[in-house]
DNA sequence: CTGTTAGCGCCTTCAC
DNA sequence: GTGAAGGCGCTAACAG
């Protein structure tokens, strides 16, 4: 694999002229030049991006940890950081942390070791821990659908909790009155602010807020809504806080019987977007993913390229509704 | 950002103490250690693979480029990839196609700038080039899900055609006598297979096997399907050759009227596994995507760490089936 | 067990 | 418009 003093023998020039040829092109004369790019061709010698990494202290390489990639949310935030940084030349270097706080540690060391320019965290709990283990080695970071309050540090999320009293409302306007909520771990603040909304949507209608906290995953879907289901005067309508969740709650009422949409409305966050899925099924809450993750990589280039170097913002997406059809008026009306 | 001179100035070593510190612990003594250790802590030094991998010649970096992010098909590649690697510590730089050529060549381009010390590598189109391009670097390659008949190269696959084989006769079996097949990119071998495949278990039977080649895209699913099934005696059945091809067909017989199993069965290639979709709609042949990946990585290590040297190797992979709610048998039996 | 020297591939700086 | 020197952070090889 050759070199760029290889190829400036083979050309009979420095290595500087070589380089020059590579970044500014301008600065070399053109039969120099043409003679660089024939050795360049010859040698089919490709640049070391290790090498030049290591002198300039810029990788041009972006980190990106996001939580769980079996789910198209995540999806969808990997596409919109990768389109946003090519257009910058940067490369993405991502991982998942499976959901764990400790692996989202490992890893964001990981990212630390190679030295990527910056980095966007799709976190687990929130925890300040992980900002500030990248802060201290002076790196830029920005948080992707998690609300840090009093943490000085970009953010990129949504008004959840906004979008989840409007969900409510959604199901009451459709005559639903016993109405539960299956959201994550309390610890987690989209599951609380999630289940705030929902009790305000509630409270404004006069109505009881049951609220089960479990997990973003399809299995504590399931048991919570077998929880909720379990009695005579079941909910006739769950709103859920994620996708998974949904699911899980669906096939609980498959177990149980109970037909979707017409002996049990199911409304949901994070809904993936209508052209990743054939035929939605739920009902619910869609967020930009995409374009968010392209938001927050151009905020976190902006800090890497010195365009901006002011306090954290606090970016603030509208979210989008979409009805499928998981939701019907409630039985025997 | 401390370096290691830093960390060893700081604890009255040379550098290449702390170095052994780091890399073969035993080989200091245990007060210099602790010394060192202590300075580490201190200084929050990590240490920096940059210096490591252009003086080791080793990034520890694997690169993995897959087609099409969306499909689930890839997010178990990256799955078993990101598995195998980890246990070997390596880091994965993962890049995606777009299924386009010319994006593959310049990721694979990115990939050797980068120094990655092996790549896998999931093709488009299987053209001789990508891998050329990459070994005359002299990087390893293991090529993933795609038959490359007289390359001398590491491939993990599985045998496409006798599975589709399979997936025929079990339409057969049910009792369909009118069967065609939606494939994909005739220029793509998976493609090709799996209409051989076809053909060949339709000729067992002694009935006609009209195929389509069009994408594994669900548009093209449904442009075929409308094809195929504009006809009074239109097929009672469908083979498909990716989960995608199957979603438009799907639709296209909503679009049509039909009910999916009653008035068209349709099977597929490709199925995401079971456990990664709410109640599976597709009956299909499921490969072990995530096990091959991991097998994948497994053989490029084996190059990378000298463990292995000889010719190409072309692991076969056993693929599965799995009814689900898409089959019955034809109309009016 | 510890340290010194030198160089991986590249580019910043300065000189010509 | 071109080149030489030096160093980014790290470790292989050798010395003590």
């Amino acid at each position: 694999m050759a070199n760029i003093r290889d190829v400036a023998r083979h050309a009979s020039v420095a290595p500087m002229t070589v380089s020059r040829v590579l970044n500014q092109p301008d600065a070399v004369s053109v039969e120099t030049r043409m003679r660089v790019e024939a050795a360049i061709q010859e040698l089919k010698y490709v640049p070391n991006m290790v090498g030049q990494g290591l002198r300039k202290r810029r990788t041009m390489a972006l980190g990106l940890l996001v939580s769980d990639i079996t789910n198209p949310f995540a999806i969808q935030q990997i596409q919109g950081v990768t389109r946003a940084a090519r257009e910058s030349d940067y490369t993405v270097i991502f991982g998942h942390t499976e959901s764990s706080p400790a692996e989202e540690m490992r890893q964001l060391r990981s990212l630390i070791e190679r030295r990527v320019d910056g980095v966007l965290l799709s976190p687990v709990y929130g925890t300040p821990e992980a900002i500030d283990f990248v802060r201290e080695q002076s790196l830029p970071i920005v948080v992707l659908d998690y609300a840090m309050p009093d943490m000085d540090v970009d953010v990129v999320r949504c008004d959840t909790r906004a979008a989840s009293r409007e969900l409510t409302r959604y199901v009451l306007e459709r005559g639903h009155e016993r109405i539960a909520m299956l959201s994550g771990d309390e610890a987690i603040i989209t599951a609380r602010d999630r289940a705030t909304g929902f009790q305000e949507a509630m409270a404004e209608a006069g109505l009881p807020a049951p609220v089960s906290f479990g997990h973003y995953t399809s299995e504590s879907g399931f048991e919570m809504a077998m929880g909720m289901l379990d009695s005579p005067r079941r909910p006739t309508a769950l709103v859920t806080a994620s996708n998974f969740i949904a699911m899980g709650a669906a096939e609980a009422a498959q177990e149980l019987g109970l037909a979707v949409p017409d002996d049990l409305s199911i409304v949901t966050f994070d809904n993936a977007r209508t052209d990743m899925v054939h035929d939605p099924f739920f009902t619910g809450v869609v967020q930009p993913v995409t374009e968010m993750s392209s938001a927050a990589t151009v905020m976190l280039l902006d800090r890497i390229l010195g365009r901006y170097d002011g306090p954290g913002r606090d970016e603030i997406f509208p979210t989008s509704f979409e009805a499928h059809r998981s939701t019907a008026p409630p039985p025997g009306t």
